[in-house]
DNA sequence: CCAAAAGTGTTCCGTCTACACCCATGG
DNA sequence: CCATGGGTGTAGACGGAACACTTTTGG
């Protein structure tokens, strides 16, 4: 094979993956401490290194597998970070990717297997790097499309109740909803559909639980909230 | 110094402009005819090697520079592209930016020297790579951002009028806006200042010449147009 | 004198916001 | 029986959309 770029320089490139749980009331971030050096026992985002034969996508999605265990969940770019120091140990670009699990879903031993953390968002402890920046650009990036887009539903179950619902939008947006007026917007989309199932975790009456209506929104469109 | 990433692969990094005009009543884009391997004389963005010791804003402005003479201007990441098979040369990953300048201030013989042609968004042919891609990303997130952003008054020059304004807004979303709701929002805010010049070259009666308030829009805060 | 663009307000309608009470149930 | 969270409707304010005519002047 013709070799064409001889000429200029190779980077290290990786993924740094931000992933969201929401604890009932809070938004929270997935981090460790750094298990190698330079930076050994700082705060981290879970990251890996692009190889050579994956695409940024696919390095993200392998990296949220072995972190995760799941296969299928909401991810998506937040943006390249590429200050000449922005890692200590070499010259690396980084791809950060956000990523929504429900915490439910994510198998605790694969969490302490890499000593991670569940942090909420206004705990978050110095971290190495730019990391910081990283999660500050993905919160910023999920409160633009909250509303827009179908992705609170990846932070609850498969069923849930409009309480968890309006709670989700509450922490990711850091400001209390209106009940009444949330839910009469719910109503006049048919995103969620209600089922015949009874929550009664949370409250002595009981509370309808809900679904995501994925049929109708499955490519992640525009919707209006 | 050590090397704590030597077992990873390393990657060309790319950066690839978009840079945007306006010509009066359509957005255009700047584009060439590739006049390297592989891919030689296909339509494509301008772009250029990340080197080792500059930033990917750096990057993005060496290659600004070198192309428009222009120092200073509107840039943002629009975001990363790592398809495996993008770069039919070799795996290049590309972080896209894209650019407003005014086409005035643009010095065409820079133009000529890169065999470069401004063409306006519904004329783009088929280009190189994903190019197409990021053109398209690139005027989602101008979509997206025109309302909230001052941002448009990059496309104009220094001094225009409220319907050269108007006309960015209406090229950028692509449908027509109406006049007085425009200059009432307009009113509304202080982003424009009238000055005492008027135009003569596009109107029998001429039309107040405004400049875009600077002093309080330095560091692209948000607006509410 | 006429063609062409600039400039200017009002009304209506729909949307968003604020707000409080009853209900059902498990303990 | 009572404490707790679930569920529901309305009125008023606000903001966005639709809409047409007068003015200016260069040719």
């Amino acid at each position: 094979m013709v070799k064409y770029y001889q000429q200029h320089d190779k980077f290290y490139v990786s993924v740094d993956c931000i992933v969201f749980g929401f604890d009932g009331s809070q938004l929270e971030v997935l981090i460790g401490k750094r298990q190698m050096d330079p930076g050994r026992g700082e705060w981290s985002l879970y990251g890996g290194f692009l190889e050579a034969n994956e695409s940024l996508q696919d390095c993200a999605h392998r990296t949220l597998l072995s972190l995760t265990g799941l296969d299928e969940m909401y991810m998506r770019q937040v943006g390249a970070f590429g200050e000449v120091d922005r890692d200590p140990g070499d010259r690396v670009i980084s791809i950060a990717y956000c990523a929504l699990i429900n915490v439910k879903d994510y198998d605790d031993s694969l969490r302490e297997k890499y000593g991670l953390e569940w942090v909420t968002l206004d705990k978050l402890p110095e971290m190495y790097s730019d990391h910081r920046l990283m999660i500050h650009n993905a919160v910023m990036q999920l409160r633009r499309r909250i509303y827009t887009r179908p992705l609170s539903f990846n932070l609850l179950p498969e069923l849930f109740t409009l309480t968890q619902l309006q709670h989700v939008f509450e922490a990711v947006l850091g400001e209390p909803i209106d009940k009444r007026n949330f839910r009469k917007r719910l109503k006049q989309t048919d995103i969620v559909v209600q089922t015949d199932l009874i929550d009664h975790s949370s409250s002595r009456s009981g509370a309808m639980l809900y679904r995501f209506n994925k049929e109708k929104y499955g490519e992640e469109p525009t919707i209006k909230l």
